[in-house]
DNA sequence: TTGAAAGCGCTAACAT
DNA sequence: ATGTTAGCGCTTTCAA
């Protein structure tokens, strides 16, 4: 059985008994402010170490009105998209001594707008909203009390913060990569046309076709994300009849379906056709045959400059509103290959 | 330009102020407590939905010495694993009105030492340890001053409170399910013999394989986790000559290869060869061809338990000690189907 | 150079 | 039935 005594915490009044002074001289031994003498100062160290002194952040908070703290709301559960993007987050909020509360909401407007409270009760210093796609979500509004940053999602309201990867940028790396590897038949397989991103990726396509002075050779094969989805519109590209040389698919598992497919009609990749997808989801990317060129959305870093502009808003340096747009970076594998 | 108001927050006296009362009337009016008449409560009331009043959870945890909040350490970075069981420990934290504080460690042990610091500064109620794999890892300490809870990975220390799912258990379920539809000449094909799963696994394969009166038809193969390895070992097993009817694998990734290597050899799975993985990751089981049987960790389970128990032990109700090993669930798919 | 005291926002015990 | 007060652990004047 586990049983704990309670054994009360170590506290500032306890330290300065042992050490033989005030608790004010001990707080400002600790945190090196205030004029003292160094002796005192060495004393009241060794008797913080004596007794495994942990400073009580509560108190620390409830005065300072700062508690350190930032919550983190993601709208839809945590997904493949939320963690690297919560790595980096960390990675920023981690040196500033802030933790991060987690709050997973699940799609549900019941449950966030229970989170909302909870963080505030806590008195978080200010809250990364998150989720799974990059649609527009609705704002947490203006008067919030504590500074937001939307990360990954973009928020309705062009006054608050939002830190998305750049899709159309992405999209039009790819193309020009296949470009660049000689293929001039391009086509391209992406997702559902309801998402934000699969409407920026397309632009990007557009972008980077027009500099080349080319077209795609079909209209865009819209589907779901999945590997079937992939392997069914590789088929129809090849049943069309119409010659390709290079697909884009906007998702790795897209690309893999369509790396399957082609494998298994006797089409090489990359030699007959380059394939590059999307996200370098290296589960997907690194097992697929052969292995995926693809568009690395740079989340780590996006979790980066979102809680570096949190932690800015939070410093009172003002942060300007609107989308920030991170670059993506090309990743290249076996599928886009020349000689 | 985001620029935010100093506002400072509502308190229990600006609302005693507008309602007319005293700030203790205040605290019982909106706990419930103590004995007032209804018109005073419901002027409180009032008066506090005017303001917009939250309460201050850091001043209440300052005097309850309770924060309401655990500490989740991941020994590793947050993964495919660690995910499902955040979303079951949340829903049972949740409801108890706790929140809960993200530390990914890393695998770093300096980076464990000060996560662990800081859970100790927030004053935590307890903590929830876990991690990618369930391999031993040493305990935080038999007085560390909080309850801790190991779930998903396993303490060393015996007398600390781990939760796991059933590995050997699970394995059999597989393996008796492959006996069932029909499979008698079983091979196993799995990870590096250094993971413990690896070798519950194969403990339960042993255990189910020994109540039908069967052995494997190979040497278990070992190597690692991905599907090139999955397919390498079914060309291995195909090249060996042994004749086989049945594969489980240690990972849908590592049985998604398999079925795939056996298909692209024309040996139709699941007519003639059943194979069975691990893990249910959705992505795998499901793009597989054909998509796979497999065994669900139930890990969003898992978190739930491993939550409960830690509530437990705050509230003092004292938890045995020990390793508690939580039930799999076979998921059937087409990989095994029989007519 | 150090100590004493007030106060952050809340709750609980005790007065009224 | 309500108000007053002390105190949770810390920081920060201000006084000594």
């Amino acid at each position: 059985m586990i049983e704990r005594s309670a054994r009360r915490a170590i506290t500032l009044a306890d330290v300065a008994a042992l050490a033989g002074v005030s608790s004010g001289t001990v707080s400002k031994a600790l945190n090196g402010r205030g004029e003292l003498r160094q002796e005192t100062r060495e004393k009241v160290m060794r008797a913080a170490r004596e007794l495994g002194f942990q400073p009580n952040l509560l108190a620390r908070g409830l005065l300072s009105g700062r508690t350190y703290t930032v919550g983190v709301l993601t709208t839809d559960s945590i997904g493949r998209f939320t963690i690297p993007l919560l790595t980096g987050a960390e990675d920023v909020l981690g040196a500033g001594q802030m933790s991060m509360l987690l709050c997973e909401s699940r799609g549900d407007p019941i449950r966030e707008q229970h989170y909302l409270r909870v963080l505030l009760t806590r008195r978080v210093d200010g809250v990364i909203v998150t989720g799974r796609s990059s649609d527009r979500r609705p704002s947490l509004g203006d008067d919030f009390p504590v500074p937001v940053v939307y990360a990954l999602v973009e928020s309705e309201n062009p006054n608050d913060i939002s830190v998305l990867h750049d899709d159309e940028d992405g999209a039009a790396m790819a193309v020009r990569h296949l470009l660049e590897t000689g293929r001039r038949r391009i086509a391209h397989v992406t997702g559902p046309l309801r998402h934000a991103a699969v409407r920026r990726r397309l632009a990007g396509v557009r972008t980077a076709l027009d500099e080349a002075g080319e077209h795609l050779v079909n209209e865009p094969l819209h589907g779901d994300w999945s590997e079937a989805w992939g392997r069914a519109a590789a088929l129809r590209l090849i049943r069309s009849g119409d010659s390709f040389d290079g697909v884009f698919c906007a998702s790795d598992q897209i690309a893999r379906g369509v790396a399957d497919s082609l494998r298994e009609n006797d089409i090489d990749v990359p030699k007959d056709v380059g394939v590059v997808g999307v996200d370098n989801w290296d589960v997907m990317a690194e097992a697929s045959r052969p292995p995926l060129t693809t568009v690395d959305l740079q989340l780590t870093e996006l979790g980066r400059v979102a809680a570096t502009r949190l932690l800015s808003a939070i410093d009172h340096h003002p942060v300007p509103g609107g989308i920030e747009r991170l670059p993506c970076q090309l990743v290249q594998r076996q599928s886009t290959a020349i000689d």
